[in-house]
RNA sequence: CGGGGAGUAGCGCAGCGGAAGCGCACCUGCUUUGGGUGCAGGAGGUCGGGGGUUCAAAUCCCCCCUCCCCGACCA
């Protein structure tokens, strides 16, 4: 059995503190810096001090053990990397300020690596040959180095943060979806035994580029991801990648909000333009609707859901090209930039600017309608899905002051297509079963995606396949946030006294209290320590003797190991306190027993 | 990128033209010893950085940096 000897507090390299630091808002944050476990060095980038290092390590060693068990293979890459691969691929440009560039003597241009799919495409291109070489899944746990516009949240959203990114090259789809298929396993297990919740939700693949990908999301409130799930039929998806449900046959399908009524194409009247002076907004136009006695509808008042709105936006793409986008959507719903951005990239979105409306006399800021939109007039014009041909508008009549009413898609204007990039809202039917979505906040804390055969392209890598003949191979990137993680577990497991962690993950199995300055309490105390370390169990032990019970207490609440054990004034009766952090239940021990009490409590968490 | 708030001892804060302070933490001594003991003494500061105004700047002005919150399109 191998003897950890105990980390005793006295020589701790440690302080907790006393009061929250005034900068940390999520309570994860404020806490792992209060317990002594990271200190900020810079905007979003972290010292890790003795007790976070090695929670750190803990939850890195369980990400290594579930990765080897699925075969992926461990290697190590370089931070510091050379620009050309990431030329080649152009995400020295794609990626914007984000990537940290740097420049050696010589002038040459290096940057630190936000991920690492260029070097490993290089590597394998490097190694493997031929078919048989495949399929290959490997992976790394690393430093990523993101210049993030705004880090927040402590450990969440960090410049430099601690990631496991595999990586998988297979021949075919076929195999993709195999090694897709085995991380999404792996991914399982290791969340599982993280003690994470999670949520395995669709999402987009964003700059990463490729196709199907999935995240796996922690639902905590301190997460900056949104997402939606179903109640009815388990759909789940980040609002960056909800599909809006289409309105069909059925009227129910709406139940979720926008107003069933739109008129069928077949019996609907004629579109006329109306006079609608100073009603440049959409409440501006439906008072102003409502309010005129001869625009009146027979059946419900109007309501912002009956107009299409028309918003313009300007695309930036990488190379610097722009090109600009209208998007028209029902009145009642916002467009969502994220979301816009997801089906729009690489290019990046910008708002359409003053000087962009002065080149284009024929757009009336305010009352734009389909009438001057559209690739035939200049400008790609994409719709809501909810704009169904037969459904009928009140919109811009590309005149100030001037609507028009019962335009009818599909009969009086056509898009250039469809774009699911209006705001999702909690009760939105579900695009599978048209039950009410419920959206909900999280952590990414992993992300699987299927590459295809994007970075191979761009890269050369082919192998000879079984024909003799070039293949190029296809691949997936998989990614597990480690130091964020350990901010997410801190985060789910966390109370009013402190940090909770699950035994597998906290820097110790029993947080050992010496309460008393009777010299027996010490006595015994050092034996209990000697004997857990001699049966391999990870003891922090307070032996401090300049401080009170009530601190000793304060602090093993505060640092959060699983099992907290006090010798004190039970000594003389022959007991010993054994506590459960998170519930607080505490027994009373015989002394005699507490090894082993504690050894067979342990156990399951026990590790080399 | 925009708006708001903030930056003074390790942490939390007060001071806002005229000697840099308080609480916690730290050091010394005593006290206390099961829920952040009490008393006394002590150490610790380029008042975020730079520039300016002034006889005098933590305090007023300008620029920059950083932190927190809200926002980012709303036609």
């Amino acid at each position: 059995m191998p003897n950890l000897p105990p980390i005793r507090m006295s020589a701790l390299f440690l302080r907790t503190l006393r009061d929250d630091p005034a900068d940390a808002d999520v309570a994860s944050h404020r806490l792992l810096v209060r317990a002594g476990y990271v200190r900020r060095a810079a905007p979003g980038i972290f010292s890790w001090l003795p007790l976070g290092w090695m929670v750190l390590r803990n939850v890195e060693g369980i990400v290594r053990e579930e990765m080897n068990r699925a075969g992926f293979q461990e290697v190590h890459f370089p931070a510091l990397l050379p620009r050309e691969p990431y030329e080649a691929t152009g995400r020295w440009s794609e990626y914007g300020d984000n990537l940290f560039r740097l420049q050696d003597r010589r002038g040459a241009d290096y940057l630190l690596g936000p991920t690492h799919e260029e070097m490993f495409t290089l590597l394998v291109k490097d190694i493997c040959t031929s078919y048989k070489d495949l399929p290959l899944s490997i992976y790394q746990i690393q430093t990523k180095y993101r210049d993030e516009a705004r880090p927040r949240a402590g450990l969440l959203r960090g410049r430099e943060f601690v990631m496991k990114d595999s990586y998988s090259f297979d021949l075919d789809r076929e195999g993709l979806q195999a090694s897709y298929d085995a991380h999404r396993e792996a991914y399982i297990r290791t969340f599982d035994r993280l003690g994470l919740p999670y949520v395995i939700v669709a999402a987009t693949s964003g700059a990463m580029g490729g196709s199907a990908s999935e995240e796996f999301l922690a639902p905590l409130d301190a997460g900056e991801d949104t997402f939606a799930s179903c109640p009815a039929c388990g759909y789940a998806a980040n609002t960056e990648a909800v599909r809006t449900a289409v309105p069909g046959g059925s009227a129910s399908a709406e139940a979720g909000g926008a107003p069933a009524a739109h008129a069928e194409a077949g019996g609907a009247p004629a579109a006329h333009a109306e006079d609608t002076p100073g009603t440049p907004t959409i409440q501006t136009l439906v008072d102003e609707l409502n309010a005129r006695v001869d625009l009146q509808r027979s059946d419900r008042p109007w309501a912002a859901a009956d107009t299409l709105k028309n918003v313009l936006v300007m695309l930036i793409r990488p190379d610097g090209t722009t090109e600009p986008l209208a998007i028209g959507l029902p009145g009642d719903r916002e467009l969502d930039l994220k979301r816009l951005e997801a089906q729009v990239a690489p290019a990046r979105v910008t708002a359409f600017g003053d000087a962009d409306f002065a080149s284009r006399p024929r757009l009336v800021k305010g009352y734009i309608g389909p009438g001057s939109l559209g690739q035939a007039r200049g400008m790609r014009y994409l719709v809501d899905p909810r704009v169904v041909d037969g459904s009928a508008w009140v919109t811009g009549a590309d005149v100030a002051g001037r609507h028009v009413i019962g335009l009818v898609a599909g009969r009086d204007f056509r898009a250039d297509g469809t774009i699911d990039a209006a705001e999702v809202r909690d009760g939105d039917p579900c695009p599978e079963c048209g039950a009410g979505l419920v959206l909900r906040r999280g952590i990414e804390i992993g992300h699987i995606f299927q590459l295809g055969s994007k970075y191979a392209e761009a890269l050369g890598l082919a192998v000879a396949g079984p024909g003799g003949r070039p293949v190029v191979v296809t691949m997936g990137s998989y990614g597990i946030g480690v130091s964020r993680a350990v901010a997410a577990i801190a985060e789910s497991t966390l109370d009013d006294r402190g940090l909770c962690w699950p035994r597998e993950v906290a820097p110790a199995d029993v947080h050992l209290v010496a309460a008393g300055k009777d010299r027996s309490v010490a006595e015994f105390a050092d034996r209990v320590a000697a004997d857990l370390s001699q049966e391999g169990i990870r003891v922090l032990y307070d032996d401090r003797s300049d401080v009170s019970a009530g601190v000793k207490f304060k602090d093993a609440e505060l640092i959060g190991v699983p099992t907290v054990v006090v010798v004190g004034k039970g000594l003389a009766g022959g007991v010993v306190e054994v506590r459960d952090r998170p519930s607080g239940a505490t027994d009373l021990v015989p002394a005699a027993e507490i090894a082993r009490h504690l050894v067979a409590l342990c156990r399951p968490g026990l590790r080399v």
